[in-house]
DNA sequence: CCGGGACCGTGACATTTGTCATGTAGAGAT
DNA sequence: ATCTCTACATGACAAATGTCACGGTCCCGG
């Protein structure tokens, strides 16, 4: 009885080798690909599989929304979400989106084959020091406004661009960064931003 | 004859994925792995590989300078890049570094195996799409000064921060980041340095 | 009902940042 | 020798950013 699996993402070389490697094991079979969060959906409704993996950076939707629709539309379905960024928050939403499990690229490469196994016996797949650093680095300070507006300022956006997008007043904008600066220990909105971006928090 | 390759590639699940990959290849082994960039050299020095297929980024050393060192200590070692970002300056350097190919980890998984067998042949291995890229972006507009301040001021450092780093007085850092700003096209320095780095010019 | 308490919104004010005019030094052309 | 061009350095000034004190709303527990 082998496993179905639907493996999503968007290096191809990447998505190639994860192919290979997995075909190596006797009972799993990958019977799908996608390089864009859009295709999840469309490719599971037509191969069926057991387990999706599923990457979170990705053009077209993430895979944590896609993790989301695929527990409606395919509730059978196992999910495993497989990420370069072992971010508290990103496990956090990962599990909240219904997957059963949460793998690191830079885990060994035996851990995906055996993550798979798990998964498909039921139980959850989360690195141990992960789950660790999810609990100490806990939830964001961040109040919804201030989360928006630093979110809206990472990529050099000007805070009177952001006020615009945000439908605010620029002192507003300025009021709920300085927040967040002060909340996150930083020195500027630059720094709060990468600092708040590490943990998962925008 | 088999062409006898080292990788190396921080993240453990895709360096295993690619050894995965390439060990379908009859005409290809991998006899050396390395996570690390200070571990290509001696690694090398070991196995004696033909090709070297070097990550960019990599803790503990950037697989650019791995190609140079490379180049010294094992000149008959054909060394190949593969990595995720096509920034043009990054072409050129490694180029620069005597590296006979630059691969695109968004290419098919078959340009691989491909590129390897190339190199080895002789050939130069360069996505044309790149290329072309390479040849537009051109060379940095920045001065010595200019990349400094604002390489200096990428995660959030102050003003004063960059011109105690640089023994220069606030008002020259402000000189220098205005005069980058204007020649990018930017709004801020966050916004140039974002520009910058996306074009390998940092 | 009546405080807290959390979140949001705002303008005044101080600090930081970006722009400009100006000056110096070296390299190459005339 | 002089001219020109580029890179570097600096301080004065204008604009953007960060901090603060203040109100308003909503919700929850007493």
């Amino acid at each position: 009885m082998t496993v179905r699996v639907l493996l999503a993402e968007d290096q191809a070389m990447v998505r190639g080798a994860l192919s290979a490697l997995l075909s190596l094991e006797e009972d799993i079979e990958i019977v799908a690909e996608a390089a864009r969060g859009d295709e999840v959906i469309p490719a599971a409704l037509e191969a069926r599989p057991d387990v999706a993996l599923l990457d979170i950076e990705m053009p077209g939707g993430d895979g944590l929304s896609a993790a989301a629709s695929l527990r409606e539309s395919l509730p059978g379905c196992r999910v495993l979400i497989l990420t370069t960024f072992g971010r508290a928050g990103y496990l956090r939403r990962a599990l909240e989106s219904g997957a059963v499990g949460f793998l690191l690229k830079d885990s060994p490469a035996a851990e995906l084959a055996a993550g798979i196994r798990r998964a498909v016996a039921g139980e959850r797949v989360v690195d141990p020091s992960l789950a660790v650093a999810a609990l100490s680095d806990g939830e964001s300070p961040l109040t919804g406004r201030e989360r928006e507006s630093l979110a809206a300022s990472v990529n050099g956006a000007t805070i009177a661009d952001v006020a615009r997008k945000l439908y605010l007043s620029e002192g507003t904008v300025r009021n709920h960064l300085s927040t967040a600066i002060k909340k996150l220990g930083a020195r500027n909105r630059v720094e709060a931003a990468r600092l708040a971006e590490r943990k998962g928090w925008l």
